[in-house]
DNA sequence: CTGAAAGCGCTTACAG
DNA sequence: CTGAAAGCGCTTACAG
């Protein structure tokens, strides 16, 4: 069978709590002593079985991230950067894809992988107000975003309304009138979805602009390029006019902004977009697209940081964090140098 | 402490065995011995621990994908449906990123994680002719890719060549007569970039073309959006001129589409691109993107179904399979008729 | 169909 | 600093 850790201790003459010691590198261990015992590992070609310590321990090192769909830009590159930084903590991680379906949702939080991880980041998109119980989890847990909220458990989120007011009023800076807000949803009272609301009539507000029934367009929960173009493509069809949109994420917008374009529209000069997430993509669309970075970097470093102190017994009281946010100017807004001084040179 | 099988069999009055019969759906149970056992599951809230069985079986149910970068969209298509193919079968996934570093490539193959895991669906990007031997590894593995070979493992790849070829014949049949070949790398002697230059290559020949220097241009190994970019400015800037642009992958045609557009060329009316993946982006850039569908939905399903039927010791011969390839025709070569009937309606 | 017992390979008090 | 022994919670022959 395999080689075990008693054969390890055999080879080098002493004891297997001694192996276990300089396997898992504690101190106080005679220089020679670590010196046998790692000849008789590589000797014997030992490899530390990690079921029977997680049986033993009751810790396995595993933390699951649960998002709704990985092929998801903004979701694959949160999940690129919960690896990396659970990587930094001897973490490794487990991806989840729940599709925002409820069942498969509700089996994240009481499915047979929660003995095997130690703890979950979730980001959910069916559950929300009235599924708080549900919460009450005997695991390590950290929310992400705002559909749903608990006072016992760890959340990051955005400021999806103070952001989405910038996002508006870069567009009515320069001078832009009829603002479509692309993606809230009255079905929706909780969520991204009616934070970015609010922040966009803020701004309409501020402005002294009243708002218009026709430029506030509902879309589908899920966010993606073809649920923007096509949204906005019906809404070109309907007749409506403007000047400008705001999608409430950057797949929304690049969607928009292609239709558009395939449309006829010029943008930023008929129509300026502006994104909401930050994500790669839009910084070599064409134009660049003009979006919000709600805190890009700190999200995942906060999550994986919560749930290894929260399972490491070291976190104090649950607490909320919503990171800074900023604009990064693009060309979808006129807003990138790029675009202006660059000349055709060929 | 947690709930344990002898807990539940005690309260149903049946022995552990019977337990672990009913929980991992062995049948032959009697109906009302099945339902007392469920009953007293639920009535204690019985969770099975994962560590303890996977010590006893020596399986954990987890196989491990590892891939150079999950915020590379081809990689987090990837990665989603391998995510689903696994659970169609039970599985679970760990997503390592090893960036193209050679050294954690290598702890890819040998670390910690190898031993949690059943199995590792591997697509390297450093390791290469010479490293053969690394392979002979005491798991299942599949790799994908065609850096590296190994007649005792699975592999699955992609027809790279004749895919390449046909792309540049797409173009060619178009009347362009100086394509970009985007992506080969003089110091890659194997992996992607080599085929795909040699089906470039192979198209020129077959039409007569004589193949230009000045028009094959390598990249470096990250075949990003921003590479793309970059190394078509920098041709532009050294006063190159082309008709039209083979990207060896989507993001770097993606890349150049963008940069050529910023300096005022009109795609496709100055320069074609093509690109290779068919990743979801380049359904919704402007214009449209045409590209080589690789095998898209084959390659997760028949990695994981490789890895599965390795573990479950039903396969036969390892074999090599390279899925069928399709031209996905688009904008970027005026190849998609939306872009021809589309007009602006407002 | 079911029971009693051994053992998977670790870690952890308990002693020294 | 190190040894001997127990036990984490399962599954699996072995009996019946």
């Amino acid at each position: 069978m395999a080689v075990t850790m008693q054969d390890v201790a055999r080879r080098a003459g002493v004891s297997a709590k001694t192996v276990s010691n300089v396997v898992n590198g504690y101190p106080y261990i005679r220089p020679e002593t670590r010196d046998r015992v790692l000849a008789a590992i590589a000797d014997l070609g030992y490899r530390m079985n990690t079921s029977a310590r997680s049986l033993r321990t009751g810790r396995s090192g595993l933390i699951a991230l649960a998002v709704p769909e990985l092929s998801v830009p903004y979701f694959a590159e949160l999940a690129s950067q919960v690896i990396t930084a659970a990587e930094e903590r001897g973490l490794t991680v487990i991806i989840e894809q729940h599709g925002g379906r409820r069942d498969l949702e509700l089996d994240v939080l009481t499915g047979e992988r929660r003995t095997l991880t130690d703890g979950l980041i979730y980001s959910p998109l069916a559950l929300g107000p009235g599924d708080e119980a549900l919460l009450d989890v005997p695991y390590p847990l950290v929310l992400l975003g705002e559909r749903i909220f608990h006072p016992g458990i760890d959340h990051v989120t955005m400021q999806n309304t103070a952001a989405a007011r910038l996002a508006t009023e870069h567009l009515l800076a320069q001078g832009r009138r009829r603002v479509v807000a692309l993606g809230p949803n009255p079905e929706q009272d909780v969520g991204s979805a009616p934070l970015r609301f609010r922040g966009y009539r803020e701004a309409l507000d501020a402005a002294g602009i009243a708002p218009d029934p026709s430029l506030e367009v509902p879309t589908n929960r899920a966010w993606t390029h073809a649920t923007g173009a096509r949204t906005i493509g019906r809404l070109v069809d309907d007749g409506v006019r403007f000047d400008a949109v705001v999608g409430f994420n950057d797949s929304l917008a690049l969607g928009a902004m292609h239709e558009l374009q395939v449309r006829g529209f010029r943008v930023p000069d008929d129509v300026a977009v502006v994104g909401f997430d930050a994500i790669d993509e839009g910084r070599y669309s064409n134009p660049t697209l003009t979006t919000i970075d709600p805190g890009r970097a700190e999200i995942p470093r906060e999550a994986v940081r919560m749930i290894d102190e929260r399972k490491r017994g070291v976190a104090g009281e649950p607490t909320r964090i919503a990171p800074e946010f900023r604009l990064v100017p693009g060309g979808s807004t006129g807003a990138d140098e790029r675009v202006d001084t660059a000349v055709a040179t060929a």
